[in-house]
DNA sequence: GCCAACGTTGGC
DNA sequence: GCCAACGTTGGC
């Protein structure tokens, strides 16, 4: 069981969002960087991910949701009124993934990017690496232990 | 295959 | 709004 962040911009897709979905599926779709991509695509059922808010106010991890079904083709790079469309995109070869995700539950308070900075053992994890634009990413099980624990 | 130009990400 | 860092594109 692999262990994961995601990146959103909770003005699209918050925890609250998640949360009120409780109980349903949330598509994770539009990712458009190839390396993030291929970590969607390694992702199992059952897999835990950390949500991590970005571009606002309160920068950080705020909480957890849980991979409900494993990669298949993202639908929004086959239609033409989605800002996610991609021309270069077939069904025979489509060149973007998605998976559903659902929700567990927020942390008791959210963990901000200067903490996760400040913490020792994190030193791997590619969200603090300098400029780094990853937005879909693994966390291995220490990494996520220490972020947990601080919560 | 190189690399300049361009667009995007994302913290500040 | 700024801008550094990075990914992508396309001419050669």
């Amino acid at each position: 069981m692999s262990k994961w962040l995601v990146k959103t911009e909770p003005s699209e897709c918050s925890i609250d969002d998640f949360a009120k979905a409780e109980h349903q599926t949330i598509p994770w779709d539009g990712v458009r960087n190839y390396q993030a991509r291929n970590f969607l695509a390694k992702m199992a059922e059952g897999d835990e991910v950390f949500i991590y808010h970005s571009s606002c106010k309160h920068i950080g991890i705020a909480g957890i949701v849980r991979v409900v079904h494993s990669a298949y083709p993202d639908p929004t790079q086959f239609d033409s009124d989605s800002p996610y469309y991609d021309e270069k995109s077939t069904k025979e070869k489509p060149r973007w993934q998605a998976v559903d995700m659902t929700y567990v539950r927020k942390l008791k308070r959210l963990i901000s990017l200067d903490e996760i900075k400040s913490m020792s053992g994190l030193e791997g994890l590619p969200l603090i690496r300098r400029g780094n634009r990853l937005s879909v990413m693994p966390v291995t099980d220490e990494q996520w232990q220490i972020i947990l624990s601080s919560a």
